[in-house]
DNA sequence: GACCCACTGTAACAATTGTTACCTGTTCAT
DNA sequence: ATGAACAGGTAACAATTGTTACAGTGGGTC
């Protein structure tokens, strides 16, 4: 085995060591594609054709939604350790993605061959285990986001996407502009600044150009 | 093999006749419980502990997410055929449902227990692709509720559901009340019967007290 | 019949969100 | 330095959705 793929090997069991089978981590590090993403790369279009399963070693990716009008919705980040189902729904059906993944932070991935992780389901149990997780998860996330959009105000689905954004990209300052939140939100930039206006306001966030800082979450 | 079970394996096989291996149709007809429930009747609560999964042979049930306020908001409908995967999700993970189940139309369900399902999921290929299908399956109606949520007015909503609510109960008679799709919606029962009135007014649906007709799909 | 109650229609108003327009200041290329 | 493009603040207004209040209607019960 070549230093590097000992390096890899030892990234993967740093975020997947729940993968117990002897080998697995190993056949991981040997069959997937590691690549290295730059903050905002497009990962994956809606449409494109799927045939790989993104491991994300470190960083965050945001998942998109589009309707037929090009209107966007952020569905939710990902973040070190996390797979995305959606991309497994793809695999195993209509292989088209129904998704759009931004990279948010740059960010070190693992990309499987599709027929790899299946042929995994298999033989391997605590990758099953694990696939069953990320889908749970992805179901989890998909709920939070329907109970954003059902019950919460724009206001604070304003303040959960910054408090979000702080979390996974691990710092108080994001580097954002209105109308960049108001894409990902689907409102207007002229609701974005009005809102983060009252927020400041309020003393929750401090605004900057191209800058926001959250202060309490 | 009872006359009854042998009743059972068919009606089972009419809509899981994907399920290939021998004797797995068999083991779900004398491992699941069969029960017949009626409209109404409620099938699952937030927080009620899953020990079972679900198989719909005939009918519908209506999945209801709840805020802490208690305000409700539908999320889909389960079919003949369907299983529902936030029942798997809850299985799998803290074992508490995170949604409410109620019964649509009169069901059949056959009703198999967690250690089963996960037994075969290693024992049968065909199950493995059954489950994770179902979970596709899901994770697209959640994409289809968010599509809903986040790009559609009050309107169209309401269209929506009335259009999907007659799919699945097979019937262009719907028997509700405004306040009850105004809970389904969650929005208030005035801005139900405003939106109907204007519905009936361009000739797409018929109104009758605790009754609608739809006329255009 | 008289009564009650759930269901629906509607008006009037409030709150939220979306749209248009315009202004200021910053950045950046030339 | 100048102009163009971008970022953000704000006002004025429109559209949508939510709230409160009340009236009428039909079904059931006594």
């Amino acid at each position: 085995m070549s230093e590097n793929q000992e390096t890899l090997v030892n990234k993967i069991k740093d975020y997947y060591e729940f993968l117990l089978e002897d080998g697995l981590i190993e056949e991981i590090a040997k069959t997937g594609a590691y690549q290295q993403l730059k903050a905002g790369q497009h990962m994956m279009e809606i449409g494109d054709s799927v045939v790989h399963m993104p491991l994300l070693l470190t960083g965050a990716i945001k998942i998109l939604r589009e309707d037929s009008d090009g209107d966007e919705l952020l569905l939710y980040f990902l973040e070190k350790g996390d797979t995305c189902a959606m991309t497994m729904t793809c695999c195993y059906g209509e292989s088209k993605s129904k998704i759009r993944a931004i990279v948010e932070k740059d960010s070190e991935i693992i990309f499987i061959p599709i027929l790899k992780m299946e042929e995994w389901l298999a033989k391997y149990k605590s990758w099953r285990s694990f696939v069953f997780e990320s889908y749970n998860m992805r179901l989890s996330e998909m709920l939070e986001t329907i109970d954003t959009l059902a019950f919460l105000k724009m206001d604070e689905r304003l303040y959960k996407y910054l408090t979000d954004k702080a979390v996974v990209t691990q710092s108080t300052f994001l580097s954002n502009t209105h109308q960049e939140i108001a894409y990902d939100l689907h409102t207007s930039r002229v609701v974005v600044s009005r809102l983060l206006k009252q927020l400041e306001i309020s003393g929750k966030i401090k605004l900057f150009r191209n800058k926001i800082e959250v202060l309490q979450f």
